[in-house]
DNA sequence: AAGGCTATGTTGACGGTGTCAAGATAAAGT
DNA sequence: ACTTTATCTTGACACCGTCAACATAGCCTT
């Protein structure tokens, strides 16, 4: 890699490499970042965004585990303390990735829910099979979104919250018209029952993920039995 | 603390340091463990059960993140290293202590469960309180328990697996039971009905615990929500 | 009792992490 | 043109998990 002849001195030796690492990296800028192709010198143009895509790869690829801004920051070609000028620490990245994967949910929630041309119960158990899949399928997104990491210590950020919420006030107006349909109990209030039949999707989905005596051979069948369980409730009310 | 003047070099001063901890440590391990309060000099005695004691009380006053192999090892009055001569990585030590957090929940539930005295439906309702009430108030313990910092790749220890395992296959036995009272419904295959009901019981737990959309002020009445879903559904069948 | 085996404890070292402080550079506003 | 501000840089610090090599002490065999 080197032509650098060996140094006594590890702080010369440091300098060259990183020096090296650089330029390979600003290369590899060029190709992946689509807007620029001319080689930037010491401003990276849009590093913010590269972050956040640097990190949506290396979540879904590695896991939220191996989620360092150290990687991200080499990652963007860019030097490990960069990243502090976009985003106030690392929970703060997480957070604005986590946001994303809210606003993409609450789209697909809602293109769910508003197919007028199927019956509320076949939309209601959709929606179902949706939200266990995409858990199922997205586990690292669906594990930052949801996890402690993100949450603990009321830690979530300002813009987190704002995107989040509206996910789960959409969570409640569902349920209502679920209970107007017929299809969950009337006799519960409309909050507390968003609360319960959200948790089950979400505990079936937790469970899935971290591979606790459920795998996801079964989804169909756990969502099927889930359906089932709440829409038999509600011919009692 | 130390009456040794300073010294130029930091390795005498690191010594004298870790000599003195050590002494002090001997001294809180004699009362806390109850075994032998003579002063020990170079092996511990029994530093696993320390180890996992000190683990325990971290846990429950800072939680999961803030455990450390070298705290804890601190704690035990002992070097960094020596923990790795009873637990192969962390991830061993962390499985240890869930695996008590199991084998005392699955106590709980078996006491809760065996009630003779009180009515299957009346023994299912407090189920539904206890479980979700346990993991409200040992959060942390939860989170360790069904967090994925144990299960995720499978790194689970065949320790863990013997007492958690049972711990689930309980959960299964219940709900034949439930379902043979009544109080869930007979059309449903057992295992998935267990794994849906705990689902929901994990997934209010943990909407609880990391603080999303819910509070524990509600836990009452989500609980009751759940376990009238439940059994509202049973009445159809 | 002597000697060796094994369990347990020790320091040293390595590579990794998040984060702060202080300085360098370039863009933007005056 | 000068200054301010945003951005990026290296240096440093305190942690972390873990391996390797060595030290000690208890136990077991002869």
């Amino acid at each position: 890699m080197s032509a650098v002849n060996v140094t006594d001195t590890r702080e010369e030796e440091a300098v060259v490499t990183s020096a090296t690492d650089a330029a390979v990296n600003t290369i590899s800028n060029a190709v992946s970042n689509s807007v620029s192709n001319t080689a930037q010198s010491y401003h990276h143009g849009d590093l913010r965004t590269a972050l956040l895509n640097a990190a949506a790869k290396r979540l879904s690829e590695h896991g939220v585990d191996s989620l360092s801004l150290r990687k991200l920051a080499e990652d963007a070609g860019v030097s490990r303390t960069a990243p502090y000028h976009h985003f106030k620490d690392k929970s703060a990245l997480l957070s604005a990735i986590a946001a994303k994967g809210f606003s993409d949910w609450h789209s697909t929630a809602k293109r769910i829910f508003e197919q007028e041309d199927k019956t509320p119960s076949a939309r209601f158990r959709e929606f179902v099979c949706e939200y266990v899949g995409y858990a199922a399928a997205n586990p690292e997104m669906y594990e930052l979104m949801f996890g402690r990491t993100i949450w603990q210590n009321n830690a979530a950020t300002g813009d987190l919250k704002d995107v989040a919420f509206p996910c789960f006030q959409f969570q409640v107006t569902m349920t209502k018209f679920w209970q107007h349909k017929g299809l969950l109990p009337d006799n519960q209030d409309a909050l507390r029952l968003a609360q319960v039949t959200w948790g089950t999707l979400h505990g079936i989905a937790r469970l899935l993920i971290d591979g606790i005596y459920a795998d996801s051979s079964h989804i169909q069948e756990m969502c099927d039995c889930a359906a089932d369980l709440f829409m038999q409730a509600s011919n009692k009310a």
